[in-house]
DNA sequence: GTAGGTTGTTTAAAACTTGAACCAAAGGTG
DNA sequence: CACCTTTGGTTCAAGTTTTAAACAACCTAC
């Protein structure tokens, strides 16, 4: 097949994506390197974790959602554990395996860092965008996202419980109960 | 004020940004990384310079086209001149200037790699969008742009000569006119 | 229990970014 | 012209982040 090329119209919004992600992701970092001290990329981390009933999730997991290596990822925990964000345990029904949990700490992190974010978010992004223009970029993304993938909310379109960006009455203990032993395999 | 949180659809919206945006920048990296061998800042480098009547740019200009620091650019730059990619030249109008210029090389290789990139960025973006959606992704986006840049191409939407993941008919040696001296100061 | 795939870490090297310091050339101003 | 301030760009010395390859421990299945 001989390429096809973009057409006008993909170019034109190709170049402005490029554009603005960049100028998006750059007063992002600075933001949050300033306010939180960590990258965005770490930042997500974090996030992340915050969004699991259990506050964890597996090295693994977490690597997939991030699309980022295992051994990239091994490096972003372990300067979010030396910063006490984070805490790395040992996995109960794999013993390869290796949670990350948030801390308490990381979680105050959020919460502290959080309304500098939202403040940014907004001044760089949803304070041009009409309320159409919000929810035609969840459709894009979404669309993105689980094209690339393959997984995500399909039909869960919001964690609803996620403290990020979001106000959360400090940490509530979080009742007990195993993330996701793999269905098989249990005692010893 | 109290922080004006995101609403829901905000929320939603900045979510799927994240994740979006995070897959697409790391695909794009890691495929011309591969391919063309530098990240995909630097392709945008040569695309930019690419895209001008002389195929060269200031170092500043550049700079803030790409919202970065000069001390940055110096270092990609640097980069791709070693690369031959780029060359650098002297300002003639200000003689602290530079300009750093898209050699042939550099051309080429853009030549060689638009396919693959091209297939790219269809792959993980236009693939899953409809016309409509396309126009709107470049609505919200040029939105941004304009309000992160103050610049940009208000009333020159395309530069419509672009090479940029064009088919372009191998570099027409392009007449000589120069580029843009500040509109005074002229003679010794 | 043994081959084969996973999980996660380690290691050393490389790539990239930053910020401050710096120099040379411009641009005023008196 | 001498002086002072700006601007354009590079350099330097950290520092951070990323990568790739090698590795050890573990799980799975034959």
């Amino acid at each position: 097949m001989t390429t096809r090329w973009l057409t006008p119209e993909e170019q034109r919004a190709w170049r402005a994506y490029v554009a603005a992600s960049l100028l998006l992701e750059d007063t992002l970092d600075r933001q949050l390197q300033q306010d939180a001290g960590m990258p965005h990329l770490y930042y997500t981390i974090l996030a992340y974790l915050s969004e699991t009933p259990e506050r964890r999730l597996r090295m693994t997991d977490l690597a997939e959602k991030l699309k980022i290596t295992r051994s990239r990822l091994t490096y972003a925990v372990a300067r979010l554990e030396k910063d006490g964000h984070v805490r790395r345990e040992a996995c109960k029904w794999d013993k390869r395996g290796t949670v990350a949990a948030l801390t308490d700490e990381g979680m105050a992190v959020l919460e502290r860092t959080a309304p500098g974010h939202v403040a940014t978010v907004r001044a760089t992004l949803f304070d041009h965008l009409t309320p159409e223009q919000v929810s035609q970029l969840e459709e894009i993304c979404t669309a993105v996202e689980r094209a690339l993938q393959g997984d995500g909310s399909e039909a869960a379109p919001a964690p609803e419980g996620l403290p990020w960006l979001r106000r959360s009455s400090s940490s509530p203990p979080s009742p007990p109960s195993s993330s996701s032993p793999p269905s098989s395999s249990c005692g010893s």
